[in-house]
RNA sequence: GUGCGUGUAGCUCAGUGGGAGAGCACCACCUUGACACGGUGGGGGUCGUAGGUUCAAUCCCUACCACGCACACCA
């Protein structure tokens, strides 16, 4: 496309295939996303989310990374600092089981391969596969700086973790101790109160009685969970149960081996719920171990981490080694024989499982690393209450807030190897040493302790205690680096609410912390994206779409596009249509072809920045110009606000709506000629400017064919409104012009006129022939001039009337004279209402009595027109 | 259970306290100096239900119904 005169060789079909590689590969080469911290300009920075190492695109990282790269590249043609800082995450949990999974394929284990092997397979598979996402994020267009990606294992940021953990436990907000965890058997490892999920699953509630050692007296209990009897307690009942008031202080046996255990009081206990008496299970169960702190009750574990019954700490019998649903299956069987079990009913209720992994979770006591994050989250909560933290929607915020106010502790360790392994040492007298390095580990056993013989914690921390340093790790943190110096806090956050806790609040508590402000002042939350039908969209369902697919049937503009023009900014989902891919893949052929007729026209493109005098502007320029005007303001307001969904319509509308149909068609008529050349280039390019951020590629490859400065559009400047002229007036003549063109167009269509018959349009003389000539042309029309109608423009062209059979004509204005009467009949209740004239605003008022003249006027012409017709009225 | 969100044309969704909109789909016509991945015209909705506030409600309030989501220790 470099000749101007070479549109007719250029295929009539735009591909993006031919396009979007090529521009791809030379941004990237020119350094076009790559910036250096610039304080004399604003930033514009956001960390991107770092995606799984071992990820692959889906169509949620189109609603959350798009706008990203939307607000960048917007932002850098406004001449911010603007910079995308992207990365990968170690996905510690995720990639382990990845992993092991294919050394299985391998006939190989993790335990066989050893720790370090493993850690070895694991480094090997991230940088094969680590680079999957990446080069799948660039085939949409995504362009973040590459040169400063960065990786959560990289050595910087996990120098950066070693010493947030190092301080954290020097001040005490990190602590080891014996605490009720989550345990996922299947991953066989413990994961945060996060990351757990709670499901509906049917099950059963057994009735089980619990005898007195005697016999005199018994107390039954319900349970889900039998296998747990084994680990039994107590009972308890409600304080204010007067069924059971006598039995508390008294003993009974758990009836599978006959231990006496104590019936206590608590206030936790539901007395409604099945038998009002409850068995208490400090060791398996979050509400029972907190019942067994209160009651200074003995807490034995009966499971082990293969959730396998294990007698190690209580007596359990003949269950000893039983896998927990075999055990449950036993036991069940042996109080049915016994006569223990009462009664059996089934019953629906929520069960926790493993986000990750899908399996039942067993609460386990165990010695674990936990962080305390009372003293870290109320900074947090404050920087929200009072306004220094925002979420777009705002409705965010409070699930935020709600989530901060009743935080537990974090627990951080977690049982696999691919990770952060805790900077922790033992010393053969089980003395705990906290460092940064190994080396200073030893000095500090050799100053305490007195021994240099230490032994490694084999845990490593949870993924998200990384991902929580993000904002500031890989900006060099703790060095102080021009890029923190510049670059903290960045701009905004952008990801999707659902890991508002995991993630977000996270980083926000140890941004606080470590460097003393938030992270960054707005979260603009995305949203999720599910099929046309509203379900969540996955492999088994096969209803699953691969972003990558679109870009090959429509290419990454039309992706981006169709993604983009379905998102609300209140909106919690999108529907995903594919069909709004499709429609894209059309527009940018617009925008193809209407590139090509502006290359083709004879006249050769002036400067793009160089308009016409004013005072030579056609109404359709001055219109143009006016929507132009009106359209980067609007632009400019909506990418602000990240209304995406509206910012994407409007510059839709502009481009194929008023440009397309409007503007270039009035191009081809004759008193536009002088004019247009200048008018299209000036237009067409600011349009490709405020399109480029939602569509990068078609608008460069059209921007660089047109009169252009600079080496790219992504350093162009974003267009300014105060640039365009406005003229408010031709705009509404325009305007009205339209609607006159309307009009005939209907008409034309109702005589059954082919689109080449021409029309006689009576057109009366004060209509200008510049105007007139512009409404032919539109409407196929010859214009015959005849007397002049009312006082103004807008008026002359309302009275334009094709020439019709008498007959249709006829019946066209009998039908208007109805319609304007029963608007007239309308406005005039209306304003004879005097409540109404009396309450409403007087603008409304007046607007109504305004609308009323209008009408009261076309009503006269309809009815001049009838009767010329002879028709009485 | 608590909280949040959504209910507008066949579909996906905009929208406003003062006469209901878009795209797609549908119907009809059409290769007019770029575009059939196109152009022009058209049909189609008592704005979830019932009350209330108001001169005026699709929009504000209340209740209800339906759907979705988050949180929650009824074992």
């Amino acid at each position: 496309m470099s000749s101007p005169h070479a549109s007719t060789e250029l295929p009539k079909t735009y591909d993006p295939k031919a396009v979007e590689p090529r521009l791809y590969r030379h941004w990237e080469e020119s350094g076009f996303f790559h910036e250096e911290p610039d304080p004399a300009r604003p930033p514009f920075i956001i960390a991107m989310p770092p995606p799984n190492v071992t990820g692959r695109a889906h169509l949620g990282h189109g609603s959350t990374y798009t706008p990203m790269d939307v607000l960048t590249r917007y932002h850098r043609m406004r001449g911010d600092n603007a910079d995308w800082l992207p990365g990968l995450d170690h996905a510690a949990i995720a990639t382990e089981a990845v992993l092991v999974r294919e050394l299985a394929k391998e006939g190989i284990t993790r335990d066989s391969l050893g720790r370090e092997g493993f850690i070895e397979r694991a480094w090997e598979w991230s940088r094969t596969y680590g680079g999957t996402i990446n080069s799948q994020f660039r085939t949409l267009g995504f362009g973040p700086d590459w040169q400063r990606e960065r990786f959560t294992m990289d050595d910087g940021l996990s120098a950066a973790v070693r010493k947030v953990f190092v301080e954290l436990y020097r001040e005490g907000l990190i602590y080891r101790g014996k605490r009720l965890i989550n345990w996922d058997p299947k991953g066989k490892t413990t994961v945060s109160d996060a990351e757990v999920d709670h499901v509906e699953r049917d099950a059963h509630l057994w009735h089980v009685r619990y005898p007195a050692k005697d016999g005199t007296y018994a107390i039954t209990v319900a349970t889900t969970r039998p296998e747990t009897m084994l680990g039994d307690v107590a009972i308890a009942v409600h304080p204010d149960d007067e069924r059971y008031a006598a039995l508390v202080g008294k003993h009974v046996c758990m009836p599978l081996t006959m231990r006496e255990i104590p019936i206590v009081a608590d206030a936790s206990v539901e007395a409604a719920f099945g038998t009002g008496a409850v068995k208490v299970t400090p060791a398996h169960d979050p509400t029972d171990y907190e019942i067994g702190l209160r009651h200074e009750l003995s807490m034995p574990s009966i499971m082990d981490f293969d959730a396998r019954i294990t007698g190690a700490e209580i007596e359990v019998g003949r269950y000893a080694g039983l896998e927990r649903y075999e055990a449950r299956r036993a036991i069940v069987e042996d109080l049915r024989a016994s006569g223990h079990l009462v009664k059996e009913e089934a019953y629906r209720h929520a069960v926790a499982i493993s986000e990750r992994s899908g399996e039942v979770i067993e609460p386990l006591l165990s010695l674990q690393w936990f962080v305390k994050m009372k003293p870290l989250a109320e900074p947090a909560l404050q920087a929200y209450r009072d306004g220094r933290l925002r979420f777009v929607p705002e409705r965010y915020g409070r699930t935020y807030e709600t989530w901060l106010e009743n935080i537990r502790d974090w627990n951080i360790s977690r049982q696999v190897w691919w990770g952060h392994q805790l900077p922790v040492w033992y010393t053969p007298g089980g003395d705990v040493v906290v460092a940064e390095t190994e080396d200073e580990a030893r000095e500090i056993a050799q100053r305490r302790f007195a021994t240099s013989e230490l032994v490694r914690d084999p845990d490593t921390l949870d993924t998200w205690f990384s991902s929580g340093l993000w904002p500031f790790s890989i900006l060099g943190w703790p060095e102080k680096t021009p890029e923190l110096e510049c670059w903290y806090p960045s701009q905004v956050l952008v990801t999707g609410w659902e890991i508002i806790f995991l993630w977000v609040a996270r980083m926000v508590m140890l941004g606080l912390h470590f460097v003393g402000q938030v992270p960054f002042p707005t979260v603009f939350i995305s949203p999720l994206v599910f099929d046309a039908q509203g379900r969540k969209m996955s492999k088994s369902l096969g209803n699953a779409i691969d972003p990558m697919d679109l870009v090959e049937s429509y290419g990454a503009d039309a992706f981006r596009m169709g993604m983009l023009r379905q998102m609300r900014l209140e909106g919690q989902e999108i529907r995903f249509q594919e069909s709004r891919c499709e429609e894209a893949r059309n527009f940018n052929n617009k925008i193809w072809n209407a590139t090509r007729y502006i290359l083709s026209l004879p006249d050769g493109l002036p400067n793009a920045m160089t308009l016409p005098n004013v005072a030579d502007l056609t109404l359709a320029d001055a219109w143009i110009l006016n929507r132009l005007h009106d359209t980067i303001e609007e632009m400019s307001r909506l990418l602000d606000a990240f209304d995406f969904g509206n910012a994407a319509e409007t510059i839709w509308r502009f481009v194929w709506y008023e440009f397309c149909d409007w503007y270039v068609e009035a191009t081809k008529a004759p008193e536009n000629r002088a004019t247009r050349a200048a008018v299209l280039s000036f237009v067409w390019n600011n349009a490709m400017r405020l399109l480029h951020p939602i569509a990068p590629f078609i608008t460069e490859e059209v921007w660089l064919a047109l009169p252009h400065d600079g080496a790219t559009i992504m350093t162009a400047t974003w267009p300014d409104h105060f640039e365009v002229p406005v003229d408010r007036d031709a705009a509404r003549s325009f305007e009205a012009l339209q609607r006159a063109t309307e009009r005939i167009r209907n008409l034309r269509s109702e005589m059954g006129l082919a689109p080449r018959q021409t029309l006689a349009l009576e057109t009366p003389e004060n209509v200008p022939d510049a105007v007139a000539s512009l409404l032919a042309l539109y409407t196929m029309g010859d214009v015959e001039r005849v007397a002049a109608r009312g006082t103004t423009l807008d008026e002359a062209l309302a009275a334009i009337e094709g020439r019709a059979p008498q007959a249709l004509l006829l019946e066209r204005n009998r039908k208007e004279l109805a319609r304007l009467r029963s608007e007239v009949e309308r406005g005039e209740k209306k304003l004879g209402n005097a409540q109404f004239t009396a309450k409403a605003a007087p603008e409304v008022v007046a607007k109504e009595r305004e609308k009323l003249d209008a009408y009261k006027n076309e009503l006269r012409n309809v009815e001049a027109a009838l009767a010329a017709m002879g028709e009485p009225v």
